[in-house]
DNA sequence: ATTAATCTTGACCGTTCGGTCAGGTTTATT
DNA sequence: AATAAACCTGACCGAACGGTCAAGATTAAT
C-alpha cells in the first residue's frame, strides 16, 4: 500500500512526515477548502482542486487516495476549529462573560473562516452523512455540560430562566448565518 | 420548438395548459423539490428526479429542457412562497404584533416546507450564481421598505433601538435553522 | 556510489452525467 | 373518420467524472 504510514516509524529521522509530504498536503488541504466551499462536496471536482493546488491530479490520489477521504480531512480540520473555539465558554465564571465571550469567539470565526463554516453548513444540510456519528457523539457530549451550567446559572437566579439548548441553537444560527448566507447579505446591503 | 406555449392560445379551450402537462410538470416540481433538496443541485440527477416522479428520464426533458430550467422553476417556486410570508409583516399597525406574527409565519414555513428552506440555503451557499438578480432587486425592495417601517418605530420610541437590518437577518438566520440544520439538531437532541 | 524509498505525472479506463432523437402512442380538432 | 397536435420513451451520444497505473525523477539511507 502506497501510503502506510507506518513506514516512517523505521528511522529515527522519519518519525516525523517528510517535509514534501508536509508541504503538499496542507497545499492540496487549502485546495480542497476553497472548492469544496465554492461548489459543494459534488460539485467540487479533483480536477478543479489539482488546478487550485497547482499540482496534477493523479499527485492529489497519491496522497488522498480518494475524494471521500479528502473531503473527510477537510471535516476534520474544521471540527476541530470549532471545538477549540467552543472552549471559550468555559473560561469565565460569570454567565455574562461566558456568553459573551463564546458568542464573539464565533463570530470571529465566522468572519476569518467563512470557507470553512460553509463546507460544515452544506454537510449538514445533505443530512450530515460523513459526521453523524461525531454530531450524536463528541457534539452532543460538548452541549450536555454546557447545558447543564446554564441550567446551574437559571436554578441560582443568575440568569433569566428559559431553554438552554434552544438558546446555543440560536448563538450558533445568527453566528453562522453570516458567514453562510454572505452573499444573500452582500446583495442585500449593497444599496443602501 | 417542442414546448413552445404558444401554441396553446390558438382555441379558446387550450388557453390554459392542458391537463396532462398540469399534472406532470407538477409531479416533477414535487420530485424535483425532494432531490434538489436532498442531494444539491450538482449531487442530483435528472435519472434521481425521473425516478421519484416515476416518469422515464426523456420525458423528463420533455417538460423541462434542460436540468438548469427545472432548477430555476424550482427556485421561483420557493421565491413566491417566500415572499407570500413576507407579507404577513404588513398585517399589524403594532411593532410587537407585527414582528411575533411575521415570526410565527415564518416558523410555520420552515416546519411545513424544510426542503425548500434547504435548497434555498444551498443556493446562497453557493453564492446565488441564478437568483442574484432577485435578491437584489425584489428582495433588497421589500426589506428596504420594512427596515424603513421599523426605523419609524424606533423613531417614535415605540420600540426599543436598535439596527434594523440586522434585526430581520437575525430573524431570518434562527427561523431558518431549524429546517436548514435539522439533522443536526436532531442528532443532538436524540440523547435527553 | 549504490540502492531503496518516495514522489511525480501523462495517458488511460469504466462509469455516469445531461441531453438528443426517431418513431410510436394517445389525445384533441374538424 | 381523418388529420393534426401533443405526448411518450428506449436507445443512443459526447463529455466529464473519479480513479488507476507504469515508468521516470527525485530524495534519503547505507
Amino acid at each position: 500500500m502506497k501510503n502506510d504510514l507506518s513506514k516512517y516509524k523505521k528511522t529515527a529521522k522519519s518519525v516525523r512526515k517528510n517535509q514534501i509530504r508536509i508541504n503538499n498536503e496542507r497545499r492540496i488541504l487549502a485546495a480542497a477548502v476553497k472548492i469544496f466551499a465554492g461548489y459543494g462536496y459534488q460539485g467540487a471536482t479533483m480536477r478543479k482542486i489539482a488546478e487550485e493546488a497547482g499540482l496534477p491530479k493523479a499527485n492529489l490520489h497519491y496522497y488522498f487516495q480518494t475524494k471521500e477521504q479528502l473531503y473527510r480531512q477537510v471535516l476534520d480540520g474544521i471540527f476541530k476549529d470549532w471545538l477549540a473555539a467552543a472552549n471559550t465558554f468555559d473560561e469565565c465564571e460569570e454567565p455574562v462573560e461566558a456568553l459573551r465571550g463564546y458568542i464573539e469567539t464565533k463570530m470571529d470565526l465566522s468572519r476569518k473562516r467563512p470557507l470553512e463554516s460553509r463546507i460544515w453548513a452544506e454537510e449538514i444540510l445533505r443530512g450530515a452523512p460523513l459526521i453523524q456519528d461525531q454530531l450524536e457523539q463528541t457534539l452532543a457530549a460538548w452541549l450536555d455540560t454546557r447545558v447543564k451550567r446554564i441550567t446551574d446559572w437559571i436554578n441560582k437566579g443568575t440568569i433569566q430562566a428559559m431553554n438552554p439548548r434552544i438558546l446555543m441553537y440560536m448563538i450558533w444560527a445568527v453566528t453562522q448565518h453570516f458567514a453562510d448566507f454572505e452573499s444573500q447579505i452582500r446583495a442585500l446591503n449593497q444599496q443602501q
